[in-house]
DNA sequence: ATGAAAGCGCTAACAG
DNA sequence: CTGTTAGCGCTTTCAT
């Protein structure tokens, strides 16, 4: 009726409980002899740790927490999946955190959170990764993280990182847009408080200057990572007097919204005007047509983190570890009309 | 540095442990002077309990488990919020378990999984809610749980539940294509593992048959709950010689690729064919046009699930409890046009 | 109404 | 290599 517990495993394997433990945690100091008794008495007791009785006693429970504000569904899951690969396979527990990353109580929040369940350290995700002040505290409580971030390039600021290449990834994209001959090409900016929107523009920019092409203000139209945004930033740029013939959403849903957008004005994507989004996120598979996207593996980037933490944890050495989006080329992009065939809006 | 812990209140205080602890778990036998006295040290200290060793030494760990078997990541993370928002008021800890729910050992997976961490008990979501042997079985093991199913009534079968009338939607969603003048309405199924489909196709038929409309077999096509079954779906019934005017998708996700279908073989939604879908999820809104759909509130749901879990937990007694999915008629639903203005596909 | 003692099941820190 | 002794921070007895 009741869980087995360690010591009837002692029991029976005729040890002591220390021993069991030891085997149990996988430390090298058994007789192999010792640990296949008290193996096998584990496997016929059927005997599962109690996890909270380890984490009571031990330097932390074994427990990792991800922490993400993020409205984007498949975003998350995909993330928690990652994350859960990584536990399962350490022997470790999850805790999902959502929360709000702008709350000025964060750090102290976060403490709570680890302290509670005695985590072993979080998985910090954008833009919760970003609120460096925020940071400074909870490295100050001695909480253990890794951050996931955008960024070109290592910052070697001391505090292990992934990092992912947002500027490439939309340097690509609008370099793609360029090559098929795209000049006005619309920006659709993604939220503020994403350092992943700046990085994302910085691409766009940067792919224009190496093309020659001078970006223009009236084609780059702030909002927030929402479909709504999307569909209102579109229609603004569609109703331009010189309509871009591309237009690059700063995520997959902005994209999606400007797609409804273009298709409830009456035109046909890509032949009257392209439209690309970022992250390949089901939305750029599952609209009509499908969106040509930057693939970002937020389930690969996140295991990857889970797994720095984790072997932080232990002690270990880890180094940062950088990820490149690459671009997916779909069939809402195509060379613009030639002028002579453009269709006006109806 | 080090979490304040009860005795540092107690101190504080100048009162036992015990009595800060019954403070902490509002029990009622604390004279109102002391309580205050508690209260203040616990705020000036800004003391948090530790959930581990709540839960090691008390008959439960104050943890629900929400477990699920779900490709479909709104729907997760709408249960996963339902889920927090209850827990967060009750003060419970949510894990979070996605599961196969037909592997053979899934009973045993979830005791393991409860007892592990000690969990106070289980959400079980459909279609794991559905493994009757597997549940009978997690009952033996006395692990506490509340079933999310989907049941025109309640089941009055002494496990308790609440039940979300599939049918009675799917009812309606068919009865407004064929009020709107549909004859011939293809019905897209989702997998057959899920007592869902079952309840959908059953609204369907009655729907039909209440209207003396009788129900034909090549319309209705077999599929799972993803974009690529309701894609190709949608084909073979527009490829059929006489294609039907309507479409009724078993989810959003069919829904989705149904009206790509459509839009693919270049047939206008819903001039040409009017497409509905169920369970009004982003996607829902997202397309263009947008889809008429069942709003489903999984997050209502399970936060009323959880609520119920918590209460029989603490022994009280809870009345199982029905929602009705209701009809959102949008965009993608229209009368069927008039048979000499049809439109072939091309 | 409050407190003292005895665990919950495990691991840390030492012995041997 | 293995065992012993103390706790981890809380809740349960059971007293008072």
């Amino acid at each position: 009726m009741k869980p087995v517990t360690l010591d009837d495993v002692a029991m029976r394997a005729g040890v002591s409980a220390k021993t069991v433990s030891r085997v149990v945690n996988d430390e090298r100091s058994v007789r192999p002899q010792t640990r296949q008794r008290v193996l096998r008495a584990i496997e016929q007791l059927d005997y599962r740790p109690n996890l909270l009785a380890r984490g009571l006693s031990g330097a932390h429970a074994y427990t990792i927490g991800l922490v993400y504000d993020n409205p984007n569904a498949y975003y998350i899951i995909a993330m928690q999946q990652g994350a859960l690969a990584a536990c399962d396979e350490l022997n470790f527990n999850l805790q999902i955190r959502p929360c709000n990353s702008r709350s000025p109580g964060l750090a102290e929040e976060l403490r709570d959170f680890a302290n509670r369940s005695r985590l072993s350290g979080l998985v910090l995700t954008t833009p919760v990764s970003e609120r460096t002040a925020a940071l400074r505290r909870l490295a100050a409580y001695r909480i253990p993280f890794v951050r996931i971030l955008s960024a070109a390039r290592d910052p070697r600021d001391g505090s292990p990182c992934v990092y992912v290449d947002d500027r490439d990834a939309a340097y690509a994209i609008t370099a793609h847009l360029l090559q098929l001959g795209h000049v006005r090409i619309g920006f659709l900016r993604g939220g503020r408080h994403h350092h992943a929107s700046a990085e994302r523009l910085r691409g766009y920019k940067d792919a224009l200057h190496d093309y020659g092409v001078p970006w223009r203000r009236e084609l780059v139209i702030d909002g927030d990572y929402v479909f709504d945004d999307g569909f209102r930033g579109a229609r603004r740029l569609l109703d331009l007097a010189e309509p871009p013939t591309a237009i690059f959403g700063c995520n997959d849903e902005i994209a999606a919204g400007a797609l409804a957008a273009a298709q409830s004005a009456g035109l046909q994507v890509p032949y009257d005007v392209s439209i690309a989004g970022f992250e390949d996120s089901p939305f750029s598979r599952h609209s009509w047509p499908p969106l040509t996207t930057a693939r970002q593996r937020a389930d690969i980037i996140v295991e990857r983190a889970t797994r720095m933490l984790i072997a932080r944890i232990g002690g270990g050495e880890v180094a940062n570890e950088g990820f490149n989006p690459e671009l997916v080329v779909r069939g809402s992009t195509a060379p613009p009309r030639p002028k002579s065939r453009q269709r006006r809006r109806r």
